[in-house]
DNA sequence: AATCCGACCAACCGCGCAAGG
DNA sequence: GCCTTGCGCGGTTGGTCGGAT
């Protein structure tokens, strides 16, 4: 834990937040750390703006929830990101783009401001060192002969409008073992589905009503890598059930199981998410 | 030993959105 | 519908550290 001297506010513009006369304002101490995660253990976190007068404490309601979110929460993780982190972070990254907080909702432990300071200085420099577009993550210089793509192929680039499809060669080796899932969903009525780490759920049939935005598909042939994938980083406790639903069918699927995971349309580009309960999931978008 | 420089990452900044009046 | 307030997000800054020169 570094805790350096505290650089002067010249050295920074200021913001209305920290105009405010008497409050302090760069690195925080591990006294005021004390203050803060004592104060929101006692009488909880929010309340932002009027938290820090409550809590004695001389700094801005802004900076106090960035402290408390990314470095005081019990829940954070520190520490290295581990290799399966890395590989969910670049495939998370490859389908949602920059929004870290989105892809650290996945992450368990993992803050968005971690994520994204980790990408800026490792993920987005190993990709352009291995020739990819770290916004694309597509080749920089496309080459049909090019084994830039650390990417598994489509199966049938017809098929995959969405720019997140990723172009594949068969020269190209498999960069983990989940790259076995990555086959598109195509419903009865042309569209193609996705989730979000870019892997089926091995077979499937589709049964859907365009018109009512209602859909069912079905998914069997579950295995256990698949299963335990879902469980260690895509479970969720946000539900949220809209009047535009399509109903998931897990077939095969034994013993049922609940899970949260995200499905994409490659149509249409748009994230879906899915509580899987029993047998049955509501999703949403 | 001193200096330089790039990597890392905590913290700041400004904007957009949602809720409430 | 408009305005205010508070929160959350993504982009950016700059202090510290450690390796290279």
């Amino acid at each position: 834990m570094r805790y350096p001297s505290a650089f002067p506010a010249s050295t920074r513009k200021s913001t209305p937040c920290f105009t405010k006369e008497g409050l302090k304002r760069g690195p925080w101490t591990p006294e005021e750390d004390v203050i803060l995660a004592s104060y929101i253990k006692r009488e909880g976190e929010g309340q932002w703006r009027t938290l820090p007068k409550r809590a004695g404490l001389l700094r801005c309601g802004k900076s106090c929830r960035l402290r408390w979110m990314n470095y005081l929460r019990p829940s954070v993780k520190r520490g290295q990101i581990a290799p399966d982190e890395e590989d969910l972070i670049l495939r998370l990254h490859r389908l949602l783009g920059n929004r870290w907080a989105l892809i650290a909702g996945r992450i368990p432990g993992r803050t968005d401001n971690e994520i994204k300071n980790y990408w800026n200085s490792h993920l987005s420099k190993k990709l352009i060192s291995q020739g990819i577009d770290p916004r694309t993550h597509k080749p920089m210089n496309p080459n049909p002969n090019s084994s830039g793509n650390i990417y598994p192929t489509n199966p049938n680039p017809n098929t995959s409008p969405n720019p997140n499809t990723i172009n594949d060669s068969s020269e190209n080796p498999k960069v983990t073992t989940l790259d076995q899932y990555q086959n598109p969903v195509v419903n009865n009525n042309g569209e193609n589905w996705q989730n979000a780490v870019g892997m089926t759920m091995g077979s499937k049939s589709c049964h859907g009503n365009h018109s009512n935005e209602e859909y069912n598909i079905e998914f069997y042939n579950f295995d256990d890598t698949c299963f335990s994938f879902l469980n260690n980083y895509l479970f969720n406790e946000d539900i949220v059930f809209t009047n535009q639903q399509a109903n998931i069918v897990l077939a095969a699927a034994s013993p049922p199981q609940s899970v949260m995971y995200s499905l994409q349309t490659f149509n249409h580009g748009t994230i879906w998410e899915a509580s899987l309960p029993s047998t049955m999931a509501t999703f949403r978008r």
